[in-house]
DNA sequence: CATCTTTACATGACATATCATATAGAAGGA
DNA sequence: TCCTTCTATATGATATGTCATGTAAAGATG
């Protein structure tokens, strides 16, 4: 069904790269589960906090961060908030504000739990790659990004 | 936080695979249901079923083919029947067995949105990558996958 | 400054995914 | 055959994601 809209080529990578991408999300998923009390949702928004100055940062920012859509972070903060990872409270100059700030909990969590992610990532994806592969991997991945997000 | 681990390439790689994934999903999810009735795991199951022989599949090898659990399947499965894209039916030799049929409203559905789903793969991811990065992505993808699917 | 528009965020309803478990048939002995 | 174990599948509870919409403050305009 697919083939007759894409060559040979094209269709063994766009297959290739949904299989990959499948697998490698539940793998990491899984192994982050394992040796943590987060999920991969629950990770991308901790590290990126723990990032940020001051660790803390305003909804919209960090939805942009991350290419969430915001609503989508509200859910995932106000789970994590009733777990103590994070929490809310106002932004001194936009009275519409809201700052999601690191807690003392997110930060323990977050700092116990890279290690083990980080050698995951390199484990099933990292380590496999070479050099060259890893930059052309950058470079296409800007490259979509950069037309997905010009889009609309 | 994340580049203590990995190198600055292999950091600029990461990131970028990750935005690039989480971007071009949403992108096709909200093109594929703009054109169609059909959300991304309809579209995978109802492709996958086209290309079987007898557009019909067992549970299990389906699952297997497009990388989910079971349970997954299954729990899509159910929903999908409900709107009459596919059905259930008892396996011939295994009496446990069950094979999901894709019905002739499920053959119209994908076979309309076939079009435009290529289209939006194409325009978002395919046509821009060189040949060369689709022969690395095809290489790489195939790396991982064969890496992942030895585990355990 | 009264009104309109935009921006920032939250929320409810619903679709989807995951994990643990239940059920029933198949398979392999003792 | 009876029993144990394995395999194929379904399902309930719960976590997660999406879309549409609501609320309130900020900004713009007459």
């Amino acid at each position: 069904m697919t083939s007759r809209w894409l060559s040979p080529t094209e269709d063994r990578a766009w297959r290739g790269y949904r299989r990959m991408f499948t697998l490698l999300e539940s793998q990491l998923a899984r192994d982050l589960a394992k040796q943590s009390d987060l999920s991969m949702a629950d990770y991308t928004v901790l590290s990126n906090l723990a990032e940020a100055e001051g660790r803390k940062s305003r909804v919209t920012a960090l939805a942009d961060q991350v290419q969430w859509s915001q609503s989508r972070l509200s859910h995932q903060i106000s789970r994590m908030e009733k777990r103590g990872l994070v929490s809310r409270s106002q932004t001194p100059d936009d009275g519409r504000g809201a700052l999601i700030v690191l807690t003392r909990t997110g930060l323990r969590s977050i700092a116990g739990a890279t290690p083990g992610h980080m050698a995951s990532v390199r484990k099933h994806l990292i380590d496999l790659l070479s050099p060259d592969e890893l930059t052309t991997v950058s470079e296409m991945a800007e490259r979509v990004v950069d037309h997905l997000s010009s889009e609309q």
